[in-house]
DNA sequence: ATTCAGATTAACCAACTGGTCAAAATTAAA
DNA sequence: TTTAATTTTGACCAGTTGGTTAATCTGAAT
């Protein structure tokens, strides 16, 4: 057989995930290394032959989870689709994504939160003023109909992202508040019928908003 | 003079401030004991004097903030005001608050996200059930006029709710896409439109809404 | 079978971290 | 001023943590 080249790949998938996992469970600074060692069933000098450092392991699951997500959030936005029908698929497609990774939410946000350094790398890659004007000018008339200016934009988006985003990111908060939310089959259940609410909920206020 | 009793409450209260913020900015996991006692002046045996652990010292100020929290938000769902006027009001005076706290959100989540053990004291005093049957029976006639069931009510809640805290836990990400928000003056200028934004959106979603 | 580069490990290390302790300083009362 | 309690400190400690090293193992090519 061939050899993997340098790196034995299979190991270094192993790592990868169980890196993934500790860090999304802890945050960087909770994250230890034995326990990704530990999961990742090597020793942790084996972890530090594959991944020099902390910083680099972790910026590398970094960047792909970021990434991930993002693409998530974009690829939808540039279907030939109406802006109606995107927001439906949106919320549909998006919340699917979000019940399989529950956890990156937080995760992202707080990393980027706690350390701005972690953005430095994806900034340009993530470009959102051409996504804006992409949207914008795909969609100028049906906005305009809704009386979305352009400079009405980021609170729009910024408003459709949280309705998926931000029951995820606050999942603790609401079981605190309703606990039944602990139970993960009502919760995913609750997520389901966010899909339609949201839908519901940003369509009307677009077609009766003040102009 | 008399003393203040035990504990001086001047060197308490310099603790507690420093711990709040170096807790906020970095963490429970990124926090350290040393730093807290430097931010606060102070030797770092002292810091344990008064607080005789970390965990200890941290949930004394979990606590704190999070009712500090809660309390914003559930205040003025009492009040005897119209639902569409406590919409209103909820946004402007919340907003604000988080204005001058922007850090509180991404740390409350968070926390209570990377150790739920955390929410087991507050648990009893923060119910929700309660607030969700004294409005929902308050603003009956007006929320059934608007086609909200009772069993809507979560959906609606976490919707309203996330207007507000939303953009500040995702500050970063919202940086990330959108460079100027960097700046804090715009970001707060784009909060305060917010309040008029997130208010029409929701009313008209209201009004709106499928049956 | 030998070789040799790459993969894996056990043992180890220095720095860091939360926490302790006994002594010193401060304060208010006697 | 003396006394006694409280407050503050510098020095120290044990456990943890990220990271290193030298030796060993593995497996494919010679």
């Amino acid at each position: 057989m061939v050899k993997a080249s340098v790196n034995n790949s299979h190991t270094r998938d192993k790592i990868f995930k169980a890196a993934t996992q500790v860090f999304e469970e802890k945050g960087f600074a909770g994250a230890r290394m034995q326990e990704i060692a530990d999961r990742a069933g090597i020793n942790k000098a084996l972890l530090h032959y594959y991944f020099r450092t902390k910083d680099q392991l972790f910026m590398a699951v970094f960047q792909v989870l970021l990434r991930k997500m993002f693409e998530k959030i974009t690829a939808i936005f540039q279907a030939d689709l109406s802006f109606r029908e995107k927001i439906k698929l949106f919320l549909d497609q998006h919340i699917d994504f979000l019940i399989k990774n529950p956890n990156l939410p937080m995760f992202l946000l707080n990393e980027m939160s706690v350390n701005p350094a972690v953005n430095d790398g994806v900034r340009e890659r993530l470009n959102y003023g051409g996504l804006r004007d992409l949207i914008y000018e795909k969609h100028a008339k049906e906005l305009k109909g809704y009386g979305i200016r352009k400079s009405d934009m980021p609170q729009l988006m910024i408003t459709i992202i949280s309705m998926s985003i931000f029951p995820f990111a606050a999942r603790e908060m609401i079981a605190v508040m309703m606990p039944q939310m602990h139970d993960n089959r009502k919760f995913n259940a609750f997520m389901e019928e966010r899909k339609g609410f949201a839908a519901d909920f940003i369509f009307s206020a677009l077609k009766h908003r003040k102009k």
